[in-house]
DNA sequence: AATACGGGGAA
DNA sequence: TTCCCAGTATT
């Protein structure tokens, strides 16, 4: 038995010991962000799916823009996803768009007013919702308990109730010991506000600040002195503080490097770029890209044998761009291309065309597009060759898919 | 229980 | 470089 367990028992009053000083810090310390000052659980949802797996810093820079956009749920719900899409661009896990979006039309429930979850359950059943952001959500906008565990909060409670990670069970104790919070609390959604902030504010992963911790006297992995040093092979590691990668610490060793993958675009000589959306199912789903294909790279000269641009000739390759993902890296080698000598008409009137979409450089800051796209177009726009700067000569198919 | 999902910031 | 982040859905 280790020691934690023993003394798990006798830890209802710890939280309620804590919960004054804590809360007193969060009044004196929190930050001052958007979310914070409102009630609305509009915009409390909101934030806390784009707070998902995003740091605050980068969720502020989209966060206001979106509620301009997009004030209540039911303009969300009546706008087309292709511009919500565009509201979310760089900042990832699209689906939680996609989501958002759906579950804005449920609760919109147009016509009529909208019908608003009132329980964590409730929210829960919404698309992109799940236990803790439920449970944040419900928290803030109605100020009645709900136990969250996010990132921070199960780093603060595992450390708290010194609960040792990577053991059997561990998710269920932390949820446990996060409901414990709510104990005979008066303020439960700034509590589980706090709980956050403490986490990415103190109770940092590598290297908490525990002199500064308004809760640290009552902290069990404090009383350990395990916030010194880092967990040792062999022993349950406390919450991490620089767990060592491997197994030692019941923990899965860290992923096989990422493996590049290379890709060609294809740029038209004169005309607007060609994009395609991505496929259903795939990465970045429905994010458009500049239109291209896998290859491991073609030279001036050569004619296209793949796709719609099937029978286009490589006139220069202008430049190339890499992007790195969670788990690999693409190179797009990005080429200019000439339709071959009697596919002029072809190559514009495509049968493909239908589906995918032109846009000249300008028309394309409106449309919802992939990082790497994003990066062609920004470094075509600042080519200097006029030859590149391209133009629509003989309008196709309007731009579609975006 | 493991894995996919994106991108940016920080150490 | 590597790690981390106000997680969810799927397999």
């Amino acid at each position: 038995m280790s020691p934690s367990d023993d003394r798990l028992s006798s830890d209802t009053g710890r939280t309620r010991k804590a919960l004054a000083p804590l809360l007193a810090w969060y009044d004196r310390t929190s930050r001052d962000l958007p979310w914070r000052r409102t009630r609305d659980p509009y915009a409390i949802w909101v934030s806390e799916i784009m707070l998902q797996q995003t740091t605050v810093k980068t969720v502020l820079r989209y966060y206001e823009r979106f509620m301009e956009r997009f004030p209540t749920v039911e303009d969300l719900a009546r706008a087309e996803l292709a511009l919500v899409l565009k509201s979310w661009e760089g900042l990832g896990y699209y689906q939680r768009a996609r989501n958002l979006h759906r579950a804005a039309g449920i609760v919109a429930h147009d016509p009529g007013p909208p019908r608003w979850p009132q329980s964590v359950e409730e929210w829960q059943r919404l698309p992109g919702i799940g236990r803790s952001t439920a449970g944040a959500i419900h928290s803030i906008s109605t100020d009645r308990w709900a136990p969250i565990l996010d990132a921070n909060v199960r780093r603060v409670t595992g450390r708290f109730f010194g609960i040792p990670s990577g053991t059997k069970g561990e998710l269920n104790r932390l949820w446990e010991a996060s409901d414990g919070w709510g104990e005979d609390n008066p303020r439960p959604g700034d509590t589980n506000q706090a709980l956050m902030e403490l986490g990415a504010v103190l109770c940092l992963p590598a290297s908490p600040a525990c002199g500064e911790c308004p809760v640290a006297s009552f902290c069990q992995t404090i009383e350990c002195g395990r916030e010194e040093r880092v967990a040792s092979p062999g022993e349950p590691a406390f919450f991490p503080l620089q767990e060592p990668l491997g197994r030692s610490s019941g923990r899965r060793m860290k992923k096989s490097p990422a493996s590049t993958r290379k890709r060609v675009a294809l740029v038209p000589a004169s005309g607007p770029l060609l994009f395609e959306p991505r496929g259903e199912g795939r990465l970045l789903e429905g994010l458009l890209e500049v239109a291209g294909f896998p290859s491991a790279g073609l030279s001036p000269g050569e004619t296209v044998a793949e796709g719609f641009f099937s029978g286009w000739r490589v006139v220069e390759e202008l430049f190339s761009v890499r992007h790195v993902y969670s788990h690999f890296r693409e190179e797009v080698q990005v080429l200019r291309v000439i339709p071959a000598e009697g596919k002029e008409r072809e190559a514009i009137a495509g049968e493909k065309s239908i589906t995918e979409g032109w846009a000249t450089l300008s028309a394309s800051e409106g449309l919802a597009l992939t990082g790497v796209a994003r990066k062609i177009v920004r470094k075509l726009r600042s080519q200097e060759d006029p030859d590149v700067l391209t133009e629509i000569r003989d309008p196709p198919p309007a731009p579609e898919g975006a």
